[in-house]
DNA sequence: CTGTTAGCGCCTTCAA
DNA sequence: TTGAAGGCGCTAACAG
């Protein structure tokens, strides 16, 4: 476990001068350098991160505060984390998983124990409690997910809203009535959360604009009860032709993980197929996931998301470190100003893509 | 920000009492701690991880090291992460997530760093590189995964080959003759992971104990692909009888994340119906998952498996730290040696599931 | 271009 | 039962 002084001893030269070998902020003769560099080589040197933070008050780790609520969710969040561990370490930082039952007790622990330089939130509510916690901290942080007050902090996040319109509104155009808008499930809406209340008032917004009746249901996690519900909305097929005016002909699913258990039962439960019977398209898929590569689809952009969150992230943290160098007056500000003052966001538009039957535009079954 | 000097000051005591009511470690009077309770409220103290850190060089992190290959495994990988994270916080440490396309490179950075005091490692091949590299850094680390030399270093696995074997036999014992085993895409298998190699020896040595005949084939990711491979080995039920008597009349599925498609599929690619034509079983399933829980299968065990392999990381971290008191001429081992006297294994059992329909023991279709 | 030095905040031994 | 003091390893003034 060599220290920087046993390199600066081997190097002949002050332990300064390794330092700024590694953070490179002066210049140092290439003589020097190459002195330096081989006495690391020599002894294995690596300097230790508790130290560096210690001394420069700066972690280079973004903490992912991932509440860990009841059901579900569990593929999208551990595709999250993934993304942005990648994405951190394009920006030179380590990603810290803080879950915990309390959605903010970990992220206030993380804060205040200077674990991290900046948050990174998930399944954000519309009135999230975490936004004041990291204000009243003022500390850096992100959200993946928009909240109602849009300018509380930086976020990035998929226009919902949008997406849910769009979809509803491109069935209609294709001629049909009655759409069933599947959105996730009871809990979800109940906690507030954004992209669920966010998609259900778009597929009403995009049906009354599209002048076409949209049925709103949501998922349910056990697949005999998903079955009952469909049966319920979408009746029997099988039963005879009684009442086949009246169903609805196209289904919309905005159920980021669990889509693939209402297909596999949406044939078992109510007779229909798809396309032929039923248009189907399906709203927050994962990126690269095979099961859903044949549907018209539009999908989760994670990667992207996960890229500029981080961005955000760390720029809020670089712009608290940084008091915003050449704009006068701004040396004094608070450090909640400080942060207030540089958030961002990204609403990323969604990109329909057709899935492989081309079920989307499919004309509704002749009644 | 309060330091403990602020506290002790305001508490009108040493900074090293705030530090022992904290740290619990001699009897402090009831009148000290309130005292110092009170100012710890009132300042709205909390230590410093980094302070801590460098001072005890003990982190209370645990590291994820995460390889990011290319194709697949983000649900697996993403759901481990969770429960990695939730059995670390159970322990009161935790997770720091490190991707890396090399390997290694994360895990040795992080062990040099001193960012974490000990890594659990997933994607475990049987003959894998970061065992090395933590046994010559002397760092703590523990498996996801069973390799090949299996007292190298502490894991917790499934028993795939166990799992594969009795599900080969338990069709055999219905009557099934021909079974087609569904491995892990060939990438995996070329990569040398530990569970693709174990599952396909189990499922060949369990043909062999029962006397039936089992064709082996790769999972693709690709849906068309996947379907056009499962023509050929089912052939197409429509295509009239011809041949109806060589189909092989049940599929092993081992694909931890993908049988979605794979299912989705085998109705449209080869007109069979499970578990009429077919019976299937599929093995390394996620818990909690839909779309699975009807099928017969046999559950990756996430959480048991986070919650072992924390607890052996962690174990071995604290074996490095107290060098076996008590026991005599423990002192002077080298670290390498108490690291190795402390592995200890998991090897988990299959348990078969039955699913909704019963069709792991379903006869196979009149021939 | 390089060296010297003073802490960052905490734990823990030693002394009382 | 409590205080005082040293130092973990590093960075960033300040001084040459």
């Amino acid at each position: 476990m060599a220290t920087i002084r046993d390199v600066a001893q081997r190097a002949g030269v002050a332990p300064s001068t390794v330092s700024y070998v590694f953070n490179g902020s002066r210049s140092i003769s290439e003589e020097t350098r190459r002195k330096v560099r081989e006495a690391v080589e020599a002894l294995g040197y690596h300097p230790r991160a508790s130290a560096r933070t210690l001394r420069s008050s700066r972690t280079r780790v973004i903490a992912l505060a991932l509440p860990r609520a009841a059901g579900g969710r569990h593929a999208v969040d551990g595709r999250f984390a993934i993304e942005l561990s990648d994405a951190a370490h394009g920006l030179g930082y380590d990603l810290l998983l803080t879950t915990s039952e309390d959605k903010a007790e970990g992220l206030r622990r993380v804060a205040l124990s200077g674990l991290a330089d900046a948050a990174v939130l998930m399944a954000v509510d519309m009135e999230d409690a975490r936004i004041d916690v990291v204000r009243e901290l003022a500390f850096p942080a992100a959200l993946i997910g928009r909240p109602a007050d849009e300018d509380a902090l930086p976020w990035a996040d998929l226009d919902w809203a949008e997406a849910a319109a769009t979809t509803v509104r491109t069935l209609a155009a294709a001629g049909h009535r009655e759409l069933v808008y599947l959105a996730p499930a009871e809990r979800e809406v109940s906690a507030g959360r954004s992209y669920a209340l966010r998609g259900i008032a778009g597929a009403r917004r995009g049906a009354a604009e599209a002048g076409c009746a949209v049925e709103v249901a949501h998922a349910l996690d056990d697949p005999d009860l998903m079955a009952a519900r469909l049966r319920v909305l979408f009746g029997d097929a099988r039963d005879g032709g009684a009442g086949a005016g009246r169903r609805p002909t196209a289904l919309v699913v905005q159920h980021p993980s669990a889509h693939h258990h209402i297909l596999a039962s949406l044939h078992a439960a109510t007779g229909l197929r798809v396309p032929e019977d039923l248009a189907l398209v399906v709203i927050g898929t994962l990126p690269d996931d095979p099961s859903s590569s044949r549907l018209p689809r539009i999908e989760l952009p994670v990667r992207t998301l996960a890229v500029e969150v981080t961005r955000l992230a760390v720029a809020a943290a670089e712009a608290l470190r940084a008091p915003a160098a050449g704009v006068d007056g701004a040396e004094d500000r608070p450090a909640a100003r400080l942060l207030a003052d540089s958030v961002g966001h990204l609403l990323v538009p969604p990109a329909p893509l057709p899935g492989a039957t081309g079920s989307l535009t499919a004309r509704p079954p002749a009644v």
